[in-house]
DNA sequence: ACAAATGATACTATAATGGTATCATTATAT
DNA sequence: ATATAATGATACCATTATAGTATCATTTGT
């Protein structure tokens, strides 16, 4: 039951990692080393992060990556929805019209308040919040 | 991400329905019936509350099973943690003494805090909270 | 003795996660 | 032109967690 995998936490490492270079192109053989992540599994997460229009990325001898975005406008659950799908603590497990209950089921109406409050946290939450 | 298991789903399901019947016995057929809950599933869920004391199990002709514990001694998170393990959201990839930045790591912090809060809303609900 | 219940346990299926490998393409420097 | 250093595209594999099944043994009331 974890909130964050390892495609999300490692485009975070590296997401913080090339903001704070300031605009400069970091290649993926610098993140490699700085941060140990295992290499063919970056390269899938950075060219995911490109196709995505959160990095943009140059290609050929002299290119890497670099933020397409301000480091203020990468939220992490557009990281996480890119990685895991839509952020949801709290799925019924009789799908919406065959539980008999769902409007009174009290435990649901409980963990959606939970989701919710989840959210709320998660949300103001971006690259630039975390650079220091 | 799913906060709640399909075990500990059905077995709140199931408390919540053995909590309604005060002092019954109820069999695993009654269960069944009533639930719509898979039966060898729901076999293993129940021998396993048994032997977490949640539930006492009574053998033979005419037994079943019946709380063990008052339904406002019955909470969600001992489920929780007896069908899905310890309830932590968040754990680093690098474990306690690799990663270099533990103590300063911000996202960590913000998870933590994220974690304890889900945990303490997640803490007082009992069966008993849910019987309606 | 029989029937109706649980106990114990081993097995299988599926999906998600984590990770690897390979070849194609592009761009720069010489 | 060509070699080199980078990413793009894609297919594959391993591990683990979850969900579910199957089978036989044991107990107990009638």
């Amino acid at each position: 039951m974890k909130l964050i995998t390892r495609y999300t936490d490692y485009s975070i490492r590296a997401l913080i990692f090339i903001a704070r270079k300031k605009g400069e192109i970091i290649t993926a053989s610098d993140l490699v080393e700085n941060l140990k992540i295992p290499r063919p599994f970056l390269r899938r997460l950075l060219q995911i992060l490109n196709k995505e229009k959160i990095l943009k990325s140059y290609k050929g001898k002299g290119g890497g990556f670099r933020l397409l975005r301000a480091p203020d406008k990468i939220y992490i659950v557009d990281l996480i929805k890119i990685f895991q799908g839509p952020l949801r603590l709290n799925e019924c497990i009789f799908k919406k019209n065959i539980c008999p209950n769902i409007k009174v089921c009290r435990f649901k109406n409980r963990l959606d308040k939970i989701e919710k409050n989840v959210i709320l946290e998660l949300k103001p939450i971006t690259i630039s919040s975390l650079l220091n």
